[in-house]
DNA sequence: GCGACTTTACTCGGATAACTGCTGTCCGAGTGACCGGGG
DNA sequence: CCCCGGTCACTCGGACAGCAGTTATCCGAGTAAAGTCGC
């Protein structure tokens, strides 16, 4: 699995602790540590499925598009990997000396059925949890440490 | 998810049809339309995790290592992909200007806690499912292909 | 002082290279079967 | 007819290229803010 994902999960899990301002990507990339114009993709990638919503101009950047808790984890990496099922059945079935007729195809086969109700069965865990979810079931520390660089940024705050 | 998976579950969906006997690289590239030297590779690697058993010499080949019941899908996804996880925590919270301290970071961070436990039903319903279990729930046209080519191989029988 | 215009700096967006891992391929070492000769 | 040795073809095993997807990077279009000039 490509390690976008982990970037595109702690930014939204970031943007997530201040629904209401916007970030740009600059910020978020010295906040993890990342390369700024690399996590700058992921997240053109992340508003292009409509998990962001990008805001230009000066003191613009990236907030959710939607409320935190209707954002699944699911929605992030189908946003990043892409909406494709990462086992795809080759229908290797109908090649060889002796193919299976396409009339007996029209049901998947075994192998492909397991291989999705597996996927199905991860699928389902990752969209049972949102962004609420993790704010919530985060470590202080976390949480901590986020506020207080978000609190010290030279935004026009009060 | 690599192609290769697809293969080395077919290879040895069709050597549990027959554990007794061994089948050669190129007999089973023959049978679905791959290239043989690629699932050599493929074979080498099961054989390599205990999954197969290689014979060599004329007449060898390879055959299941255990019984079809023993042989989780499991089992052959980890001797073609690794036994790594596919989410891999690179420790983000510990970068940046405001990183947290090693010793608040003995527990997993709420991401990758989120991210194992999916990959572990992922995993769940892979081990829940044998090569006994494909056989038993395969379609009545796969065996019988399988069969007629298997009873009409040029091998030394009777 | 107030308003409008100009300039500025900052933001996203798409298009463009370098790198790792999957795909595909090759040839050598080892083994069992097969064939020929001798007893 | 049975046993032995030699030859052979076939097998796996590891080492070697080619391509795709991921990673990393750049610069241009667009925008909101700030600064500046005139009234
Ligand atoms: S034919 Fe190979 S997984 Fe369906
Ligand atoms: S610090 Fe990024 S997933 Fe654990």
């Amino acid at each position: 699995m490509p390690d976008s994902v982990e970037s595109a999960l702690h930014c939204t899990w970031l943007l997530a602790q201040q629904p209401a301002t916007a970030l740009p990507a600059r910020r978020l990339a010295e906040f993890h540590g990342l390369p700024q114009a690399y996590l700058s993709k992921i997240l053109k990638l992340l508003t292009r499925a409509d998990v962001l919503r990008a805001v230009p101009g000066t003191g613009g950047g990236y907030r959710l598009a939607r409320d935190p808790e209707q954002i699944t984890v699911l929605d992030i990496l189908t946003a990043v990997q892409g909406d494709g099922p990462m086992f795809r059945c080759r229908e290797l079935r109908q090649r060889g000396p002796v193919p299976l007729p396409v009339e007996a195809c029209r049901r998947p086969c075994g192998i492909a059925a397991v291989m999705h109700r597996a996927e199905q069965a991860w699928r389902q865990e990752l969209a049972a949890t949102t962004l609420a979810d993790l704010h919530g079931h985060a470590a202080t520390a976390s949480i901590g440490r986020a506020r207080r660089w978000l609190e010290a940024l030279p935004t026009a705050n009060g």
